[in-house]
DNA sequence: TTTGCGACTTGGCTCCAACGGG
DNA sequence: CCCGTTGGAGCCAAGTCGCAAA
């Protein structure tokens, strides 16, 4: 199923709680709660934060504002975990970053690791043409044995997919290979589709030991080319392992879908290192394609790409000092944003009645990205990737214009695919003098010209740094989403159980992700799934019914007897229906929270856009006892055991 | 002004270890 | 202790944005 079919039309709103872009629920703008100014708040997201609680008490005194920290606490043998701790504790942020532009002073690291080199299959894993066995060349096997895997999936069915795969294959191919092999559909790859099912069923079956050999085996690669030294500090690397070759998928309606990823030698990649370092060492009997000493990059090292022949890097894991410099500067501009968004806002609305129409277009677009959080919309290079549009790129097919609906007036409709082919569709009444605007801007364009046809994202950026040092347009969608939730979280936040305010806090965080579009297809068991779910709810309602009897007949008893024993059995029977209330209603906020989260992704606005230290501060506000916070007091702390 | 490139962030999906309920 | 469920790391594609050459 295509991205686009999965997403159905938006939900009219549930009523659960408001949709940040439904018409009734304009986001309050002017309030100061983002302003709080956290010396001691800690800045891990609250799931982790509540795990972790005891160990943030204990330091509570020293800590300062830091952004979130990515670092997952892998387990490691007991005596790398002293350095690790320590390591752990390095307060970069505490520390004067770079002014002039470089990125480190020192970098050492032992370079990538390739992909594992191709092995042959048995010679009794045979591949026909025309119905006949046939030997194909180390080469040309390897290739046909990534489309052998895919053969389950839809997209080797798909016309584009399969001229690009036989195009590149045949590329591999030895001269007699190519004359003989000449019609992809006379190509059977079931015997190797088998001997790979085979192959992943037979690691499934694994024995504990093979497996935990295996991990070990992972374990000492991580160990030795997973982290660098950055400036006096080891630093874990993001991705390490090299891209192993394979057919390109891309999302959505790719042109490209199909073509071979090729492998990627030491002699394609560029290592970056500083000078005073141990060089990595290419594998025996190769080199890399050059070594090189810039320390106004973060990379470790590069190599291009061949199917659209960009760029690929090695860079540092989010828990880097680099990286989460770079995460704490995003929030603070988007902090700055707020202090100067009203005059934003005022602006932009002044110039959508601009005598000039690059201005009347720039202004509107501007009001999209800042009320529907729109992604600014480069262009691209046309038949090089998916048709995807962002604000900028918008065309006149994609928005329809209604001067009346229903009961409202002036209402656009947006329907397109934007980043990874997912669609974006509402229905959203706006103001006057943007609809007027719309139409005019729509007058005498086909369906396939630019709705801003005087406007790019370029313009755009440009006019917004000057609006204020740092702005650009993806800075409104990190602030209205930090901003979105903050708001939520008031809102939403009850006196109630912790389920709760867990469920509280995962709709503040629905409303961001819905506000920023973030989709998902539902998963493939969900529906079991939300079954099971509701089978073990009924039982526990059955549960509950016969415990309440229970209830009622010890009380019976003890109004009989009236002696002790009888008396601790009523204790006991209420403790015992008390108990399965609670875990009722865990099961029902669960469900609930899971219907609520079908096709919704909560994870990228959770690691890009929201603040971490909105939610800690949140957090604290519902579980500390009584930690004096310098924020806002919109949340009343309370006592919760 | 346009185009292309380089560096970096953001994105959905997959898979598997770890968790927790029975 | 077993086993189904799930969270999240890992993967890698696809964006954004600045800059410099054409």
């Amino acid at each position: 199923m295509s991205p686009a079919a999965i997403k159905s039309e938006p939900e009219e709103d549930n009523g659960f709680y408001p949709s940040p872009h439904h018409k009734n629920s304009k986001r309050e703008y002017d309030d100061e709660e983002f302003e709080f100014k956290p010396k001691k708040v800690k800045t891990e997201h609250d799931k982790k934060a509540k795990k972790r609680k005891h160990e943030y008490e204990e330091d509570e005194e020293d800590e300062d504002i830091k952004p979130k920290k990515k670092t997952k606490d892998k387990k490691v043998t007991e005596g790398k975990k002293a350095k690790k701790e320590e390591e752990e504790k390095w307060k970069w942020w505490e520390e004067e970053r770079y002014t002039d532009g470089s990125k480190w002073r020192f970098l050492e690291h032992k370079g990538p690791v390739f992909a594992p080199p191709y092995e042959p299959l048995p010679g009794n894993v045979k591949f026909y043409y025309d119905g006949k066995p046939m030997k194909l060349s180390a080469l040309a096997e390897e290739v046909a044995t990534f489309f052998a895997k895919m053969l389950d999936h839809e997209y080797t069915t798909k016309d584009i997919f399969r001229k690009n795969f036989f195009k590149d294959w045949r590329k591999e191919m030895t001269s007699e290979e190519k004359s003989k092999i000449t019609d992809l559909n006379k190509c059977n790859f079931s015997e190797m589709n088998e001997y790979f099912k085979a192959q992943s069923e037979a690691r499934k079956q694994m024995s504990k030991e093979e497996k935990q050999k295996i991990k070990e085996e992972n374990e000492r690669l991580l160990q030795e080319y997973g982290f660098c030294i950055m400036d006096n500090h080891k630093e874990r690397i993001g991705n390490f392992r090299i891209e192993p070759p394979g057919l390109f998928r891309g999302r959505g309606d790719h042109p490209k879908m199909g073509m071979l990823k090729r492998r990627i030698r030491p002699e394609d990649i560029i290592i970056n290192c500083s000078k005073d370092s141990k060089h990595p060492k290419p594998p025996p009997g190769t080199k890399w394609k050059e070594v090189r000493h810039d320390n106004k990059v973060t990379w470790l090292a590069s190599w291009t790409e061949n199917i659209q022949g960009s760029i690929k890097y090695i860079m540092l894991n989010p828990s880097s000092r680099i990286k989460g410099e770079k995460d704490w500067q995003k929030y603070e501009t988007a902090r700055r944003l707020k202090k100067c968004v009203d005059r934003i806002r005022n602006q932009y609305r002044d110039d959508w009645k601009s005598k000039e129409m690059r201005i009347r277009q720039r202004a509107v677009a501007l009001y999209f990205i800042d009320k529907l959080a729109l992604r600014a919309g480069n262009e691209k290079e046309e038949g090089e990737t998916a048709d995807t549009v962002g604000c900028c790129s918008l065309r006149v097919e994609h928005i329809k214009l209604y001067p009346k609906m229903d009961d409202q007036e002036y209402v656009v409709e947006f329907d397109f695919l934007g980043k990874d082919s997912i669609r974006y569709y509402n229905k959203i009444p706006v103001e006057k003098r943007v609809f007027k605007n719309l139409q005019l801007f729509l007058e005498n364009k086909q369906p396939e010209d630019d709705l801003f046809d005087r406007l790019n994202t370029s313009i755009l950026n440009k006019h917004l740094q000057e609006l204020m040092d740092g702005l650009t347009a993806k800075v409104f969608r990190t602030y209205n989403a930090s901003i979105t939730l903050q708001q939520q979280l008031k809102e939403l936040t009850s006196d109630d159980s912790i389920p709760a305010k867990i469920l509280s806090y995962n709709r503040a965080n629905r409303a961001v992700a819905i506000l920023c579009n973030h989709q998902r297809a539902p998963p493939k068991t969900f529906e079991k799934s939300m079954q099971n779910l509701q089978t073990k709810i009924d039982e526990k309602q059955n549960q509950l019914s016969a415990a309440r009897k229970q209830l009622k007949a010890a009380k019976a008893d003890h109004k009989a007897s009236h002696d002790e024993k009888s008396k601790k059995a009523v204790e006991v029977k209420r403790k015992a229906v008390q108990r399965i209330e609670e875990q009722l209603m865990k099961l029902q906020v669960q469900a609930t929270d899971r219907e609520e989260n079908k096709q919704i992704a909560l994870g990228t606005s959770k690691l890009n856009y929201l603040d971490p230290r909105i939610s800690v501060a949140w957090y604290l506000f519902n579980t500390a006892e009584s930690v004096v916070l310098p924020i806002s007091s919109d949340f009343t702390i309370e006592k919760l055991n």
